[in-house]
DNA sequence: ACTTGCATTGGTAACGATAACATGGATGCC
DNA sequence: GGCATCCATGTTATCGTTACCAATGCAAGT
């Protein structure tokens, strides 16, 4: 079963083959020039020998990992998921891998999530979100390698940016729902010391609302991120007690909005008749449950994909200066709201 | 912005502490012999020179990554994701680090993420499933590092194993639904030659509905995996169309039984009196949908921290021989059947 | 006093690939 | 024919850390 000799080098290889170590070097590199028969040689001699390409050989000498290095704050999220894999088979094409890790929604854990990606020097970083601990801003700074926040729009960004409002997404809502004749609006969220984005799109709400002349009284902490459907229900459960003539909702994401639809359901609370609700993240649940969820698509894929865009051209010497690609989330309307 | 220097190495730091490199190297190891004011010594110079650790060299030298790879069939799955997040809460406090890839549901896609995630020599590999190209089987046997198979029970193993039977579990649904008097059971799927556990499960169905005496002509295949919830929601539409009578659908996943519900929601046929359903997964969704879904827990967690027990214990010498942990699913009865 | 043992530190070589440079031969062009 | 050019391949040194072995100093034990 095991194979206890020591695994097979580009020198037993080269042996084999009949030609040097750095033949058998560039016979395994796409656009060397080797002739067509001695590639075919090589490799031919490298499965008989079941040779293992040795890529942390490789990145010592050559100072190359094809790392990409991505922290997101949980790995249980369908809108991040979305945006790192579009990140991901972009420049897998390009033989960059991605190097993931997550936060749990914590800066310190993050700070301590990017000391260790940048051990293994990658080529890129991504983080997820604009706020770090100072050490991290450091670590990043740094790095000497392209940087890129994403999923927000930091105001000093460290390097690049490729994100949207949270606040301005929120408030888009907000307009919406006021123009229609709500008036009594509610937030549901997670504490505020949190999660970030999430702080931030409370914020936006708050702004909003006073825009309009309208306090924002109504507003329900479920708890650390990420809030779960269940966390969303008993949130709804509160606010039906606290603030019965509510008439609208706003829930920092399509799963806690889902849950308070769930919990609408269970008491009998007409939605959007008696309460209205919205998400955020155009979740698929939100398309397909029923009534389907007024929500804001915040284009998580594109942000990876635009992600990658970047992080290409940057790599290839064609983008000098820091970029900043904005997305405009946009306000879907469906069936719980008006 | 960018600092051109070349970045600090041990040996800087080494110089500016007034060590030799080879305690510097130490100090940055946890349980190394160096003394508590040298390692605070190097530590200080190391943070004034903004030097980090390069993971690359150590390890070329040391022959160990703590990399242990892992292949989902996608990213974007929350049973997956929790299986990964337990396992790489597991390792991460033994200062092992998840090199995650995902498959598509493919076999060809796996044996190409498996050489490569070999060449990056992980201490371990975490393949979810039992099915695989020849080729896939001959690289991780050879690979001379241990091989856990996750999420299924092959019949020939090429390591270790944590998993649970897909047909039993399945098969333990059939048997409740027929005990409490269903006989005109469908299942919703996906395609056949794609995604293995849910052709396993497919198999599970069809075998227990024949040892109960009962035909299963009632098989939709909503397409290639994964199956979404609107997926589900289609299958469910055709199921109505082609077979009216139907009394309680059996489906691969919970989303895509989710998806089935609404369209009956949709329909207005009653859950469960007019049509029961039973889903896979014990995803939260299940849990918190009105009405909630029967399903079966599949214990994703407990797969990944099992897992991480087994790596540990073979890469401590504590287990010398293949591993097989067997979870055993449990049928979780809920609203949407008797 | 002398050995033994432990804690701490240092010197040297090596991990396995490849960047940089060099070379031999074929080809093209005037 | 002579010279430049290009293609395919080889040689040498090196990336930055750490395994391995050695050495020093000091405390404890006999």
């Amino acid at each position: 079963m095991h194979n206890f000799r020591k695994p097979p080098t580009m020198a037993d290889v080269a042996r084999r083959t009949g030609v040097s170590p750095m033949t058998v070097s560039r016979a395994f590199k796409r656009d060397s020039s080797v002739s067509q028969e001695t590639r075919e040689a090589v490799l031919r001699a490298a499965e008989e020998l079941g040779y293992v390409f040795d890529s942390t050989a490789s990145n010592l000498r050559s100072q190359r990992t094809d790392f990409i290095a991505v922290t997101i704050p949980s790995i249980n999220n369908a809108n991040f998921a979305d945006t790192v894999r579009a990140l991901s088979d972009r420049v897998s094409e390009r033989g960059l891998q991605i190097l993931l890790g997550y936060t749990n929604y914590d800066v310190a854990e993050e700070e301590r999530l990017i000391e260790q990606l940048l051990r293994r020097k990658p080529e890129a970083i991504v983080v997820t979100g604009g706020k770090h601990t100072p050490r991290a801003r450091k670590l990043l700074s740094n790095a000497g390698i392209p940087v890129i926040e994403t999923w927000d729009l930091p105001e000093e960004p460290i390097g690049h940016v490729v994100g949207f409002s949270n606040a301005l997404a929120v408030r888009e809502m907000v307009d919406h729902f006021v123009s229609v004749g709500y008036r009594k609006i509610a937030f549901i969220g997670g504490d505020a010391d949190r999660d970030t984005r999430g702080t931030d799109r409370r914020a936006g709400f708050i702004a909003a609302m006073k825009d309009h002349g309208l306090d924002a009284p109504r507003l329900i902490a479920a708890g650390p991120p990420p809030i779960s459907m269940r966390e969303g229900a008993n949130a709804m459960g509160q606010l039906l007690e606290r603030f019965p003539d509510t008439e609208a909702v706003i829930c920092v994401s399509d799963l806690s909005a889902f849950g308070a639809l769930t919990e609408c359901q269970r008491r009998g609370i007409a939605v959007p008749d008696r309460m209205a609700i919205g998400g955020f993240g155009d979740y698929e649940i939100g398309a397909i449950s029923v009534p389907s969820l007024t929500t804001i698509n915040a284009f998580a894929r594109e942000i990876g994909a635009k992600t990658a865009d970047l992080i290409l051209d940057v790599l290839d010497g064609k983008l000098d200066r820091p970029g900043r690609v904005t997305i405009r989330p946009d306000l879907i309307l469906r069936q719980t709201s008006r």
